[in-house]
DNA sequence: GTCTATAAATGGATAGAC
DNA sequence: GTCTATCCATTTATAGAC
């Protein structure tokens, strides 16, 4: 009954920091909750960081997933619905690691060189979508525009559990929906006619 | 040589926080770097949550005084430069709130509701500013992107700070401006051709 | 691998003298 | 108003038995 232990660890740690948000859960609340002793916690991590820096792989590892560009054809809107889901995702999972997003790297040289590498993955990753999307003749946009558009996707993405945290929203449940929808917003000035009434009207049917 | 010393007791706290991060930034530091007795800091204020309080008091003060929509007129696109302007400064004054904003408001709900109240009148003005610019003829958006607009611009200013510090920006001298920038890059694609262009020509003068 | 016990350090806060 | 002294609670982390 546990050659596991483990894993459990790092499972409860994350419930636990998404939960209660990281600086509330000390190494004693994670051994607490599984019925452990600190002791045993501390035989399998060194400290509290190297548990978030095992944490903070997993989430690499499934963002850097996240990113892709399709091969060998132009996206369309549809891979960005999909990618923007995957992301959201991802980012919900792990939502401890953005809730004090600069107080953890502030701690953790490592972390803070690894957070900027996937920040810098995705706005190319963003930015590349988007002149796909330009070259397939959906979008029509500068290319300071494309930057900044690039940019500002980026800071939507991952700020949006912040703002809803700090603006009050109750039901999290929707957070998720209403993120994917607003990063598309920002795209939806660059749309033809036609993509860009449809995302409107499809923006007001996600909102409900 | 001293009945300013709850101010100074404010100044310095304010000046720590900003350079350290509120969470690392304890009543004895502080204490400390004005040489005066831990006692002598908690005759003046109950705890530490008291001093960001006040803190928050004057934040308040100041963020509100920067949203005014101009009277008995309609706006124009410099009184937006000028408005980001003032807030990106009163943002960059206080940032050590915007820094850990989710864990400083979960610790106090008088301040969760008061900056649940600041965001949503600065998404109020957004809106009307929006509007008027729509009215003058200026920008040109439909409804559902006039509402994704304001958001969006809330959502950057909140955290263009952060997200330079998660992205690893090296000099902090420059963030005010390439975030003023960021955001009127939000508004760039729902311009009238001649001020579009005439933006994204400022937007590279202004990333020097 | 796991536990008990406890050290060592820190941070928040107060009592009481001056 | 200010200081000294100190307490209490919490947190991290380790030693050593099982």
């Amino acid at each position: 009954m546990a050659p596991q232990t483990r894993q459990r660890i790092l499972d409860c740690a994350l419930a636990m920091f998404n939960a209660q948000g990281e600086p509330n859960v000390t190494t004693n609340h994670i051994a607490d909750e599984l019925e452990i002793s600190p002791g045993n916690l501390y035989y399998h991590f060194r400290n509290k960081d190297d548990i978030i820096e095992q944490l903070f792989g997993r989430y690499e590892e499934r963002i850097g997933a996240a990113m892709t560009v399709p091969e060998g054809r132009l996206p369309g809107l549809e891979d960005i619905w999909l990618q923007l889901h995957l992301v959201f995702e991802c980012i919900w999972d792990y939502r401890f690691l953005y809730r004090d997003l600069i107080d953890i790297l502030s701690r953790n040289r490592r972390l803070r060189m690894r957070f900027a590498r996937i920040l810098k993955r995705a706005t190319d990753n963003a930015s590349s979508v988007i002149r796909g999307l330009a070259r397939a003749g959906i979008v029509r946009a500068s290319a300071a525009e494309m930057d900044a558009l690039a940019t500002n996707i980026l800071v939507v993405a991952t700020f949006w559990l912040n703002f809803g945290a700090s603006r009050g929203d109750q039901d999290e449940s929707k957070s998720i929906r209403l993120g994917i929808v607003q990063v598309m917003m920002l795209i939806s000035p660059f749309l033809r006619d036609a993509e860009r009434v449809h995302l409107n009207t499809l923006s007001q049917a996600y909102d409900d």
